[in-house]
RNA sequence: GGCCCCGUAGCUCAGGGGAUAGAGCGACCGCCUCCUAAGCGGUAGGUCAUAGGUUCGAAUCCUAUCGGGGCCGCCA
């Protein structure tokens, strides 16, 4: 049900008969008409462009064709006024029936009102997260899993079949130095005095691996050849690794489909499949890279190289895939894996990656590009930086000086649903403040608390009403007279409601969770103001003493909280059912 | 040098072809015998970085310039 697509529908039909009419020429694309909320609510509850953006291709002046279609919409008794102002805008006002309706629709359909079909069932596959498994998640990757479940939660109610997932960088060489780092905390744990050299994670967190692995070899392994030991240090290490980043990634409450190994893409001849592909497509060759303008890397010296002629698909240069010494560049697994993704049958990538991968961004496209033979995007979401603040200023996090953030450390002081909800208060492509001050404080600086709050008051009123003998299920109160709600203000709050399917589909289209979170704060600011209504005007209050009358306010108030409890609910942060 | 992102109120940011450009914070003035005042109403605050262009119409699209950030073979 979305009342915008309704009227839109309307608005098409209205102008088919009129071009049968012979008002209109024949054969104009309507593809850009469009019916949306009016900027300014005293113009009305809908407005179309219709007479502005089919005044050209008709050879009609832009009033003439408004004036025409509002005559031809007025005998619909679901509009009962069509004015055309400014340049050709028409206003419309709905009957107050329509508006109830809504509101009664809302509580039949419940959390799937403003489920929408605009991903057709289309496949999706979300990659995100994917932090290197060699310690635990820092703040920088909570606000890439936070998005990318979130987006994937949006696509999801917008239709889409989705997959999130996670690729594990588990087979280059900083697995190596996790390992030869839990080998040191191996050798701690049988007595011997661990050497955190220079390049070693030096993280605290390895030290029960260290444990785990003495548990297991004894000092078996105590000096002896690296080459003895490495292997299975690594695999017991980086296991341990993804253990404690599955667990964290619990705490933010996000649950992955699919988790991908890199290690796994090695040894079985898929990375060499996936270059045999590229190369069976004259994509892969023997060459040199012109050196790169400007500040050169000191060790620069042309050389011949394994290329990908990635510029055959819209990079900048080609790219390489084997290092000097023969082995696979990091790039080369990537590709195997996007590969991989594509052959799965995924009819659209998404990849959810730190803003400083944007250099990658081109490749990626063109791998994707290439192995599917264009028929699959890649979309590619850059997450900009978080800047922590606290006691209002910068806070810089270092390993070394022991002011490193884990998502724990954010998580368990600020909780999930606070987490949560700022990180998805920014585009995604635009840097982000996270104050621990005022996220801890707790106070209307926090947007998530503003919204919460407003659920908040609408399972009050329930409670209340059920507590005076007021019957106000879901069922009962869809059942209501609706046609009560008919003051301005309450109308007003519907219109809002209405925005919310077509809201999803904007942000769904483009992929832009943060959209959610806006309006949600706008939906609560609405429900805000008309609660202090109450106090101006009783009538206004939610509940009265009849019940009928009582029952159809409420109505409306629980549609809002259906509407917030869903948005969050996409948004993966929970409603409060009260303020504590 | 090249590529990507950003520049909107004092501050933090929405809006991304359409009407008089919005919100929060900060400042100032108001609202609780009344469903949670963790709330609401009002006032003040703008050359939408700059200059061109496209368009009936540009904060929005294009080009250039300035400013901030990120990236640019043998790290992932």
């Amino acid at each position: 049900m979305n009342l915008f697509a309704d009227i839109r529908s309307l608005v098409i039909e209205a102008l088919d008969a009129m071009t049968l009419a012979g008002a209109l020429p024949a054969g104009l694309d309507l593809g850009a008409v469009a019916v949306e909320p009016p900027r300014d609510a005293a113009h009305g509850d809908m407005a179309t462009n219709a007479a502005m953006v089919l005044a050209r291709p008709a050879g009609l002046a832009p009033r003439a064709i408004a004036e025409a279609l509002a005559a031809q919409l007025t005998g619909d008794p679901r509009i009962t006024s069509a004015e055309v102002a400014g340049p050709g805008f028409l206003n419309l006002r709905l009957a107050s029936g329509l508006w109830q309706g809504l509101v009664r629709g809302v509580l039949t359909a419940g959390g799937d009102f403003g489920r929408s079909d605009i991903g057709r069932g289309r496949s999706v596959n979300v990659e995100f997260v994917s932090a290197n498994p060699t310690g635990p998640m820092h703040v920088g990757h909570v606000r890439g899993a936070v998005f990318g479940d979130a987006l994937a939660a949006l696509l999801d109610f917008a239709g889409h079949r989705v997959t999130r997932e996670y690729y594990i960088n588990d087979g280059g060489g900083q697995v190596d130095v996790l390992a030869r780092s839990a080998y040191e905390r191996y050798r701690e744990a049988n007595g011997l005095s661990p050497e955190i050299a220079e390049g070693l994670y030096p993280g605290d967190y390895l030290i029960p691996v260290g444990e785990a692995l003495k548990a297991k070899y004894g000092d078996s392994l105590i000096d002896r050849p690296e080459s003895d030991w490495l292997a299975d240090i690594r695999d017991f290490a980086t296991e341990a690794m993804m253990a404690m980043i599955r667990a964290d990634l619990a705490l933010l409450g996000v649950t992955m489909d699919v988790y991908s190994s890199e290690k796994a893409l090695y040894g079985t001849g898929r990375i060499e499949a996936a270059i045999e592909t590229l190369r069976g497509m004259d994509l892969i060759y023997e060459g040199t890279l012109e050196a790169p303008k400007g500040k050169l890397p000191e060790d620069w010296e042309e050389r011949e190289q394994t290329l990908f002629r990635s510029t055959a698909h819209g990079d900048d240069v080609d790219r390489p895939v084997k290092k000097s010494d023969g082995s696979w560049t990091y790039f080369a697994p990537d590709i195997a894996y996007h590969y991989d993704k594509v052959t799965r049958g995924f009819d659209l990538l998404i990849d959810v990656l730190g803003a400083d991968h944007g250099g990658y961004v081109k490749r990626l496209k063109a791998v994707v590009s290439a192995l599917s033979g264009g028929r699959v995007p890649l979309e590619v979401k850059l997450i900009q930086l978080v800047k922590l603040w606290k006691n209002g200023e910068p806070f810089k996090m270092s390993k070394r000086a022991g002011t490193f953030v884990t998502l724990r450390d954010v998580v368990e002081q600020a909780g999930a649903d606070v987490t949560r909800f700022v990180m998805l208060t920014r585009k995604n492509d635009a840097a982000l403040d996270f104050d621990f001050d005022k996220v801890l404080e707790q106070s209307r600086d926090n947007p998530v608390f503003y919204v919460q709050y407003a659920h908040a008051r609408i399972r009050s009123v329930i409670r209340r009403a059920q507590e005076a003998g007021i019957a106000a299920d879901d069922a009962t109160l869809a059942g209501a007279d609706l046609a009560q709600l008919s003051h301005e203000a309450e109308i007003g709050l519907a219109r809002k409601i209405a925005e919310w399917p077509r809201l999803v589909e904007i942000a769904a289209r483009g992929q832009e969770p943060h959209r959610i979170a806006f309006y949600l704060y706008e939906l609560a600011s609405d429900l805000h103001a008309h609660w202090n209504r109450g106090n101006e005007d009783a009538s206004l209050r939610f509940v009265q003493d009849d019940h009928a009358t009582s029952q159809a306010k409420i109505a409306l108030a629980r549609a809002v909280g259906v509407v917030i409890s869903t948005g969050l609910g996409i948004l993966g942060v929970t409603p409060a059912e009260e303020m504590r």
